[in-house]
DNA sequence: CGATGGATATCGCAC
DNA sequence: GTGCGATGTCCATCG
């Protein structure tokens, strides 16, 4: 059973036999629609890695930017995918729908090939895409221009994202001894990793400014794990507890 | 128009209005069902960050392990999203489908608002979720036990997963001067953060193991970027190429 | 629970 | 294109 909507916006068929199928995503996909097949399948995929699964009932989206996601009834990931920008085809191999999605740079292909269809969906979609998103990385270092005090009081920034031989620091300033400050912001909870990172930072800016003081590096978070605080204390690296929001803040 | 199968495998409503839509879509979140809703929806999140979306249409998906996800029609991620073992709930507002995820530690909450519903679909899906996976870093690491001369004549791997003050180092073990070797293993082309860690893992073992000789550190991946490259020379760390699944070696 | 690090991570930006 | 770092990262594993 087939439902066509007016103007392409909605095409569905259930229990469609394999070859009405093939015709709906192939149509769909050159009509640049999002497509869902839902049914039992069986799942190849080769490239960076590769991988197979075997049968069973999962729900199939086909993007008109060329992404795929294969879904099972569990996980917030997809168990099988495409990033965008790959082609899409539905075809008939021994009379079964097999869905298959391809990209080069890096080569990679992906195939579904299904024992039966519940329901194959065509959905013509426009989005304007305008995610309004807080509490980032980016509104901590504004809170921060905004009032530099809540590093320490004297703190003044000179940079942000300035360059070093490292990569770039998230914010360059002086203390109010005149000293170089590099300050690395995380948006939630830190691990050794954003130590490792702020010391990179300070290391090159040693090096590169060859000064008589060191540079200070300051790791500003929410909070910090015990291994992280035992490995910024190994490296005179500094901690200032502060939110991306203004939200209490944690202990440590 | 509404179509109920066998043994409630599928149920689907095209153009429904929102009251109807509650309807299925609260009675095949009950039943365990996965759901999908198309329409023109505005979303918002409120939890570890916050974030809201204007009107657009998306299809949204509700898994019956309470996970959602809310997917325009382009990208390979959702533009929102909650992950499993939320409490999904659909209720009408002011006349409108509403559909609401929520989960606390920590506490976030999904609210998916339509102003017009294209079809809404429950799938009863079953499987079994057996994924076979190769190319990984474990892959990389077997291979090596396999054949430690890969990493250098004389290697003798002692143990996996070591832990040290600092972490588990990958493959722990000693050359064949009896020296002992730290070995990180990276399935794909390193940058910067590999170095650091296998620099932290060297540095922990250098201080617990308080030999007379230092911690060889060697790290084993297909290639290596130039500024990994530098820090590995600076730290006194060693490079090997090596892929997970012996195709073709880069340079460098 | 939190901590830690892998991932076919994806994504965006700068070079 | 590659390099680099952020992400509401997710996720498995281990303590």
């Amino acid at each position: 059973m087939t439902v066509v909507d007016e103007g392409l916006r909605l095409e569905t068929s259930q229990h469609p036999d394999h070859e009405t199928a093939r015709d709906v995503v192939s149509e769909a996909i050159e009509a640049g629609a999002l497509v869902t097949v839902v049914g039992r399948c069986t799942v190849d995929y080769e490239g960076r890695a590769s991988s197979t699964l075997g049968p069973g009932e999962r729900l199939v989206m086909l993007k008109p930017d060329g992404a795929a996601l294969v879904h099972t009834d569990e996980g917030q990931q997809p168990v099988n995918w495409q990033p965008p920008d790959c082609e899409h085809e539905a075809t008939l191999v021994d009379g079964r729908l097999l869905v298959e999605s391809h990209r080069e740079t890096p080569e990679e292909h992906l195939a579904v090939s299904f024992e039966s269809v519940l329901e194959v969906s065509a959905y013509g979609l426009t989005d304007e895409r305008d995610l309004s998103l807080e509490g980032t990385e980016e509104d901590l270092r504004q809170r921060i221009l905004d009032d530099p005090t809540l590093i320490e009081t004297g703190f003044v920034p000179l940079a942000t994202e300035r360059q070093t031989p490292a990569g770039a620091v998230d914010i360059y300033g002086e203390d109010g001894d005149g000293r170089a400050v590099a300050v690395e912001l995380k948006r939630r909870r830190v691990g050794p990793d954003a130590v490792g990172q702020l010391g990179r930072y300070v290391d090159a800016m040693d090096r590169d400014l060859h000064a008589d003081t060191d540079v200070r590096g300051i790791l500003v978070a929410p909070s910090v794990t015990d291994r992280a605080s035992r490995l910024l204390a190994e490296r005179g690296l500094e901690f200032v507890p502060l939110t991306p929001t203004g939200a209490a803040e944690c202990d440590t």
